[in-house]
DNA sequence: CAACTATTTGGCCAAAGCGCCAAACGGAAT
DNA sequence: ATTCCGTTTGGCGCTTTGGCCAAATAGTTG
């Protein structure tokens, strides 16, 4: 693999980590939905504030998310919608594993994994 | 965020942190050319062959990848080849951010970031 | 069976990620 | 100017991840 090639899954990468956990995935959930201020997402996700802003602020330097501070808020918009296709897929994988899950769990009283 | 929507998100995020690091990015590329046996995707990522196995398992338990022992070598493939449509969207993503920095960097002498 | 090959597993260690708390910041209101 | 509010930042423990090595497995070949 070389350094080209490495650099541009790193890239990749970079982004996907940024999606890849619970909390920020909902919150670009409700991006979608359009913008919203860390005091609301905080509400709605239910951890410490500076926890959802320290989220936040990953996506944002990843670039999935932008922020503009109006009033006395901070509003976060989804910046790149497309992210929301990741989703479709991301579903299908979860029920074809869970489809598996029970098929095996039929044929045999094998536990899976 | 009640119990079911955060198990949601959860499984969701399983997914993505599967394929969130860019050796396991890359093998799943490779696999989308075709099945690929252990030793030739070691070869390709260049590092050791235990680690490649690991990364595979990573995938392979998120659903991502299926295995099959044949003659010697165990190959594996995609078995969820939609996850090939993320790349077109974190491609975007990446070009949009690198576009903003060079406007950044236009505007003013401003350190991005 | 012994030697070999391809792969997986366990262990160790360094590095990264996460969540809370407390403190710092910046703008708004009094 | 002081206080207040929403937000960000720093710091600290704790857990997880990633990569290498060495050892265990499994199937093959001689």
């Amino acid at each position: 693999m070389d350094a080209k090639t490495q650099a541009r899954f790193e890239a990749r990468a970079r982004i996907l980590k940024a999606l890849a956990h619970p909390s920020r995935l909902f919150m670009v959930d409700q991006l979608s939905h359009g913008e919203r201020c860390v005091c609301e997402l905080t509400a709605m996700v239910g951890s410490d504030m500076s926890t959802v802003s320290k989220h936040l602020s990953v996506l944002k330097s990843a670039g999935v998310v932008a922020d503009e501070k109006r009033g006395m808020q901070v509003y976060y918009r989804l910046k790149m919608p497309c992210v929301l296709r990741f989703f479709d897929c991301v579903g299908e994988v979860i029920e074809q594993s869970a489809r598996e899950q029970m098929a095996m769990a039929n044929i045999s009283g094998t536990k899976t994994r």
